[in-house]
DNA sequence: AACAATAATAGGAATTATTACTATTTATAA
DNA sequence: TTATAAATAGTAATAATTCCTATTATTGTT
């Protein structure tokens, strides 16, 4: 993989939040750093950037969004606002002892918690 | 909601398979036995099943999915065929436990895990 | 049975997210 | 400095899904 200023930007601006972005975010963000960016640069980079294990791609219904976590953590995904919060619901133990559950070669445990979160409290 | 053949129909295909069916296979079956029907419909009816609860609305990837089974379980999702297989990785208690566990008003709690199914063993 | 109200539908257009294509630009190794 | 191939912009194409509108079908009321 060769060096690119655009993917450099686009990794710092995963890497500068917490709000598990779309490509789009992230594609208005980078505009305002680098006026003439694509979006296929955008999408291209991303996937670069999750072949090289730099950042994760999650899917939240039928939209990509964009993690730098890479550790393995889960996700309380609130029904009203639609935001994801990392969590760590199980530790690697019980990570693994789900992979040996079945007669499955496990490679990942994904877990999404559907709720509201404490800003709609009443 | 008003008596439909089709939606009659619809609901009999998605009874009928344990495959997580897509809403173009979906429309594939149903073609065959009401030549005439549109994707449109299926899409709407799909939605008002899900509604009234006769079915549930998966996610996996970018792509919905649709599933007689109500009933809360997980899934084991194989990277090499694609295909959703059910499990049961929790039972009732440890996902109400899961869901008191963050401040967080849970309503449902979501698992696949990502690997390789045993058509795919050496 | 006929009627009226309105939900359901077909067919196609529109939308959204994403990928593919191609001529041009750029990083980098020799 | 130059050759190479990767990266890019801009745009077209694709795939899944939703929206729109004129027509059809269900159903409660006569």
């Amino acid at each position: 993989m060769r060096f690119s200023h655009k993917r450099e930007a686009i990794q710092e601006i995963v890497y500068g939040t917490n709000s598990h972005p779309t490509a789009d975010w992230i594609f208005q963000k980078a505009k305002v750093k680098i006026p003439n960016i694509s979006l296929g640069t955008v999408y291209r980079n991303l996937k670069q950037l999750d072949d090289a294990q730099l950042i994760n791609t999650l899917y939240d219904g039928n939209i990509a969004r964009y993690d730098w976590n890479r550790e393995p953590h889960d996700h309380l995904k609130c029904k009203i606002c639609g935001d994801l919060i990392d969590v760590q619901l199980f530790d690697d133990q019980i990570r693994n002892t789900i992979k040996k559950q079945y007669k499955f070669e496990a490679d990942d445990v994904l877990m999404t918690i559907i709720g509201t979160c404490h800003k709609h409290n009443k």
